[in-house]
DNA sequence: TGTACATCAGTGAACGCGCGTTCACTGATGTAC
DNA sequence: TGTACATCAGTGAACGCGCGTTCACTGATGTAC
């Protein structure tokens, strides 16, 4: 920020590293992501990476880190300005989630399979991760009060809810459903129809989602 | 089958491959197959894979056509004995699908990472993956017909169910629900909530599945 | 305010490895006559 | 039944590449006095 001429001292390395890097991912996936392409992007030796991050894992492992950072933000943000019962809440918050994938979908896709090889060295990934998960706990155990949501286990049925989403958001983004096909009505078909499972039977709703295979993407 | 002696001429050479990289994949990782580990340990020469394969990307594209019809074949052995009503078959079907991840993760996992970068050269692997999903829609069609089901387009309805099992099993095999939960429940509970989403009214269960946090694996 | 020095954040050359793949070859098989 | 020959399925040595990482170094920064 200080200097722009004789960059000897970056000055923001780290967070220039995460960023670019971020950006490679997204635009030619992680498995194509290299260290040395990072640092020439960067405008920076081969070697500098290595004063801020121990080795290629751990670099990933930030970048997936910001990446739960962004994915909780975004839910929060959908969920908060919800008038409204706590179902059509948790109905917004599934539907952040499948987005986040659409519009983020190799970050996404790493963020998960990088997490298995890696949350042993960084525990402050796993902790990320389950802040979103408790997101979805805490929305379930507060519609269990109101009598909204059917009395049960609020941590299966956190798991049940995070399944649907998480799993339709992995298909997309693996391409089994094609993007042509009307993803923002797909989501809310999804989180209604676990919904209307969670929901005592005098709140069900009856009628089914009409659907255009064409239409409106995510 | 022949000789055992002599073996300059395998045989069977296509097949072997196929099993042993099977093999590998389960026990190493896919990312860690490489055609020399499975060219020795199938007892051949490394370059004896390129009588049977273009390239590498060919024969993991074989492996998860092979996969496919594992799972197609679990599926549908799980639901053709299932006597009573078409919800019940259409759960026994999640639940086999879910079993399948659990028990071949890695080759599950790559199955559908590889389906995207892979299709194209392999467009049987397509529809191997589609059979699964035809499974689905014609269940949810019967399904419909005999009223057990409302009402609605039976491919959202199967893209619903499918992201619920699918979820499920990713999130399992990659290791974000841990493996001493009691999977066998939480996938009773995520097909029956899903079933009950879909259900009319007056079909619709109304009690919450009781889990314990240990239990049965799947 | 000026100087000495420890510390920090970069450089750039090189190492070493593992991998997919190619190529000229050779041994076995099956078929025509 | 025996022989000639095309074809097929293997061999093994080598190529070439890209990558993560290391190491001795050097330029800049900030602090003690």
């Amino acid at each position: 920020m200080k200097r722009s001429k004789s960059a000897y001292h970056h000055g923001a390395l780290r967070a220039a590293l995460l960023k670019t890097a971020t950006e490679i991912i997204a635009e030619q996936g992680t498995e194509n992501l290299t260290l040395r392409a990072l640092s020439q992007r960067v405008g920076v030796s081969r070697s500098a990476p290595y004063r801020h991050f121990s080795d290629k894992t751990a670099l990933l492992a930030a970048v997936a880190g910001e990446g739960f950072k962004r994915l909780y933000h975004k839910m929060q943000t959908a969920m908060i300005p919800a008038e409204g019962d706590i179902p059509s809440q948790f109905q917004k918050m599934g539907v952040a989630y499948v987005q986040y994938a659409v519009e983020n979908p190799a970050l996404f896709r790493m963020m998960f399979s990088c997490e298995s090889a890696i949350e042993n060295q960084q525990p402050s990934l796993d902790s990320e991760g389950e802040r979103v998960f408790d997101l979805l706990v805490n929305t379930i155990k507060k519609g269990q009060e109101q009598a909204q949501f059917k009395p049960g286990e609020p941590l299966d049925f956190a798991y049940v809810a995070w399944s649907a989403v998480h799993g339709l958001a992995t298909l997309i983004v693996d391409a089994q459903i094609q993007r042509e096909f009307d993803l923002q009505a797909l989501a809310l078909l999804t989180t209604q129809t676990v919904v209307d499972g969670m929901q005592p039977r005098q709140f069900k709703s009856v009628s089914a989602m009409p659907m255009k295979p064409n239409g409106s993407k995510l």
